[in-house]
DNA sequence: CGTACGACCTGCCCGC
DNA sequence: TGCGGGCAGGTCGTAC
């Protein structure tokens, strides 16, 4: 998906809506992940849009009344914000009307994410919320916190890094660069990573993803914002999707780790 | 309990 | 040109 910086630059371009009164909901697809709960469209109709907020990969649109909209965009949801001109095209899977006419879209080739409606003192308590562990760019995340969690882990790395459980936010994308910033191999087990290193690896937790939020989100070549325009970030990746690259006389190497792509140097990331 | 892996979907790109 | 295979930003359920 879009992962923490797409999700914030999303965020980030709904203000347009902030304070405005939804005049019509429209679900054209009834099941994304999740089936779209039936109530949705009586809570939403002509409640106001009163504050807009991220938690981890999770868009939290909060109303004037007791509710809370949540969305969370999988691997290829979208949210667009148009006007009155707006015609429908294939995934655009649900659309909230408002009385400024401006409209905002959903929209999900692969359906992977999802469309909840939750009181909003019940959020916390949503098993998917529940669940999540510190945001990765919270202050509150520390070294210490996550070495305890992880000291006896035979998970390497990586795959640590995209654990919701543990840090919240990290995708496929940015654990690869932020290993690579950090200098740690993304084949390093859980329990080999000494204190300094996490130390290093939280500071370039933040260095990357605070840069990409920065840029408007990357990622991938076709992350839009709301309004259409296109993240700036990709251009700034060191090791994503660039195997064979030559870095500092390395090269990026593409493994597969549970699945998953991942790109590295081996000798640059040499845990020193 | 922690861990590993398939499943959920559509689209796109590559090789034959 | 067409087709099959593999891969893509995420997470969950299931089987050990």
């Amino acid at each position: 998906m879009p992962e923490l910086p797409e999700v914030e630059t999303t965020v980030k371009g709904l203000t347009v809506i902030l304070n405005q009164k939804i005049s019509n909901v429209k679900i054209h697809t009834p099941k994304l992940r999740f089936k779209i709960p039936n109530n949705i469209i009586n809570i939403l109709r002509n409640s106001k849009i009163s504050n807009l907020r991220r938690i981890a990969k999770f868009i939290i649109i909060d109303l004037d009344t007791d509710y809370s909209l949540v969305i969370h965009l999988g691997m290829s949801g979208r949210l667009k914000t148009v006007n009155k001109s707006y015609k429908r095209i294939k995934h655009d899977h649900f659309v909230m009307y408002f009385l400024s006419k401006r409209i905002l879209v959903y929209h999900d080739p692969r359906r992977f994410g999802f469309i909840d409606i939750v009181e909003t003192k019940n959020l916390r308590k949503k098993k998917y919320i529940l669940n999540l562990g510190v945001d990765a760019l919270s202050p509150e995340l520390s070294a210490q916190m996550i070495f305890e969690k992880i000291s006896k882990s035979e998970v390497p790395i990586k795959q640590i890094l995209l654990n919701q459980k543990l840090i919240a936010g990290i995708g496929n994308i940015y654990a690869s660069e932020i290993l690579f910033d950090s200098k740690i191999s993304p084949l390093t087990l859980g329990k080999d990573l000494e204190i300094s290193l996490i130390m290093k690896l939280i500071k370039s937790t933040r260095k990357i993803l605070k840069k990409a939020v920065k840029y408007g989100g990357s990622s991938i070549r076709d992350f839009r914002s709301t309004d259409g325009t296109l993240g700036n970030f990709q251009s700034d990746f060191k090791v994503y999707n660039k195997e064979g690259k030559k870095i500092r006389g390395d090269e990026v190497r593409k493994i597969i780790q549970y699945g998953r792509s991942t790109f590295y140097c081996p000798k640059l990331q040499n845990n020193k």
